[in-house]
Order: C-alpha cells, then structure tokens, then sequence
DNA sequence: ACTCTTGTTGATCAGGCGATCAATAAACTG
DNA sequence: CAGTTTATTGATCGCCTGATCAACAAGAGT
C-alpha cells in the first residue's frame, strides 16, 4: 500500500474521516470488535492518536458506528443478492442459503463481540437494537410479500422472523465458535420454514438449485 | 455477610481457593467474563490481588475454569430437573421447557461472554468447546434412549443434537440481548423436535404439561 | 515455648486504555 | 504575499490490567 506516504498529506475532514472509518472496519474484520482502539485505528490510518479521537465523539462510538457499518453492509449485500429471484419462495430459499455460507463467519464473529460488548457500551447495544430490527423488519417484508401474492401463508409474520432470525443466528454461531461449516444446516432450516409456511416439502430445496 | 471478618484469618489452600473459585463465579453471573478481574475478586474476597494470583495459575485460566463451573453447574442441573420423567418423550419436552426459560438468561450471557472472548483466550476456548460437547453428548445420549426405547426415530443423533442447540442458543440468545422472553420459543422447537423425531404432532406440548 | 512452613501482604513494574491540550504547520483566503 | 483557519502532532494525564517479589506473620509440628 502506498497509503503510508499519502497519509503524512494533510487532508480534507471528510476525507480522513473516511479513511478512519475504513480502518476501523478492516480491524473490527480482522481482530475483532474489542481490538478496535484508538491507537489500532491510528496505526493503521498512519497517523496520531489524538487525531482518531479528533474525529470521533468517543471510542465507544467509534466501535459502534463500526459494527453498524459491517453489519448493514451485510444486509444490503445480502438484499441485492436476493432481489434477483422472480419469486419469493425463491428468494427464501436463496436468503437461506447464502445465510448459512461459511463467507459470512466474519461478520457472525462480529455479531458475538457486539452481543457481549453490548452490555457494557450502551452505544453499542443501541445499534446491536437497530440493526436486529433492520433484519427483522427485512424479512417481514419478505415474509407479507410472499403471503399476498399466495405464495404461501404465514399468521405472525413478524414472529416467525425472528424466530428465523434466532435459529440461523445460532446455528452460524455454532458453526463458527466450534463445529464447522453451517452450510450442512441448510437441510433442516429449510424444512423448518417449509412448515412453518405450509409449503410442500422441498419447495424451498428446488429454490436453491436454480 | 460476616465474611468480611472472616476473611482475614489465615485459611487453609482447600478453604482460601474454594472462596476465591465462588467469588469468581459472582462476579462472573452479575457482571459478565470480563469484569472477572484479579482485583474484582480480590476485592471481593476481602485479600490482596497478590493472593488471587498466587492461587491461580494465571486469570485466562481462571476465567476459563469459571466458565466451565459455571456451564456444569447448569448442566447437572438441568440433567436431575429432567431424571424424573418417566419416557424420554417427556424429558425432551422437559428439556427445551427448562432451556428456553427466562431464568437461564443469566448463563447466557455467560455463553456470550465466553463466545466473544474465546477468540483471544485459548483456555476459555478450549473448554467453551469442551462444554459445548458436554451438552452435546448428553443430547445424544438421551435420543438414542429415546430411539433403543422404540420412542422415536432419530437418523443421525450427533447432527440433530448440535442442530438442537444451536437453534436453542440462537433463540435464547436473541431473547436475552433484544426481544425479551425466550419461552414463547417453545412451541417452534416443540414442533421441529417432533418433526424431526416423526412424532406426532404435539407430543411435546402434551409432555409439558404433565 | 520454639521453630519452621507457608499463607498473606504491600509495594511496584511494565503495558494498555481513552482522553486532553498547547503547539505546530499546512492549506485556504483576501 | 500576508493573514487566517484548522488539520495534525507530541507530550502527558489518570486509570486500569496481569504479574512479580521480598518481607511479614499465623499456625502446625515438635
């Protein structure tokens, strides 16, 4: 990277800001949510401490800002994968599919050091809040938008998404912290939504081949 | 607590590190792995961060170790709250009652904590895994009861056994951090035990109320 | 009662953390 | 070119962490 000699240049706010962002992000990625300190972020960028703190209200901030960042990152990822699929069952099957892909360990990692940090970083579990219920909201609209077209039935749409959301959580975090892939439980979560859609078995796992 | 009198007596090994293994795990269930600190229980048993030291061998273990007692305590006492049912069917339903119960929250923030902090801490994440296969050996054990017992048929136990508890983890987990009581769970889990236990249809709804 | 083992202390080290502030220098403005 | 703004620095504070070590004293053994 040729960033260290640009980083000496004096920069724009928003510029720099930027880049502080970036960094921050790439360490939350790489170490973890609580690796995320004032001097790891102003080693990366090449710069002062007290320059990182300039531009942040404070650490905590920082840290949760970053994880929010990565995390609705993910889900847009995720939604422009997904938006492709002509039907909603289809688009199920997809979301089930690239949810439960070892490509995603990174950010389940992620998730569990907000879940832990969260309880002492208020800032953080706000945003732990907001971005639960971006998900939730998403698959809810996903959920009614099958449901009116007659795709299949659901009676407590925002119910059944987060209990969705609570299984594929757990399942990848397994996956991650101890047994591997979470892709061999991609099987089970599809019959799970199967029958809770009333959809005929295998539906979903037809999904998944196209 | 008179313990503060107490504490100041010379005590033997057995005695001294009994009290400091229990102080560790206080701090560890109301304030989280990470406030466990050698002055937290120095502080806490009433002595010098020196004497916690000298009776461990270093405080990754220590955490580690607390973990451990903590997750095995909740083991055993899981495993005599389900002995008493007379079939397996029973226990099953007696099991993912107790486990999705709002009281465990305490453990599961405890299992958070260990997830999250594993990754920088070998001890802990050595017995996080050992604890995972604790509960996971004792799932398959009672399935495969269930199954030799003519109760059930279960295809692959160790799978579905770690499938099980990740689901459960997941659920509980998100109840614990955002969407409050993890017991209006019970009867998603109910139904995909009995799915994939081919039972029939509230088996286990049945086997709670008893 | 005296000795010896060892539980226990207090002081201290080296390192990391977030955060503050005056001083510097680079870029923009007139 | 001179003047003003402000991005950036370096030094430093206060607090926390795990860990070490010589010195002390309580209790067991004789």
């Amino acid at each position: 990277m040729s960033t260290l000699s640009d980083s000496n240049r004096r920069k724009s706010p928003a510029e720099r800001g930027a880049e502080i962002s970036l960094a921050a992000r790439q360490i939350a990625l790489s170490d973890g949510l609580d690796a995320l300190t004032v001097r790891a972020v102003a080693a990366r960028v090449g710069v002062t401490p007290a320059l990182v703190v300039h531009y942040q209200p404070s650490m905590s901030m920082l840290v949760a800002g970053t994880f929010g960042a990565i995390v609705a990152a993910e889900i847009d990822e995720v939604v422009a994968e997904i938006m492709g699929c002509p039907t909603t069952v289809l688009a199920l099957g997809a979301l089930i599919d690239t949810l439960l892909s070892p490509k995603r360990s990174a950010v389940t990692v992620i998730w569990l050091d907000a879940w832990s940090l969260g309880r002492r970083n208020p800032s953080l579990a706000a945003e732990v809040g907001r971005q639960m219920d971006a998900w939730q909201v998403f698959l809810v609209t996903l959920l009614r938008q099958g449901a009116s077209g007659g795709e299949f039935v659901v009676a407590d749409a925002p119910a059944l998404a987060w209990q969705l959301l609570g299984i594929i959580d757990g399942l990848t975090a397994h996956a991650t912290v101890r047994y591997g892939d979470a892709g061999r439980q991609r099987p089970l979560v599809r019959t799970i939504v199967e029958h809770e859609l009333a959809l005929p078995a295998g539906a979903l796992t037809c999904a998944a081949e196209s």
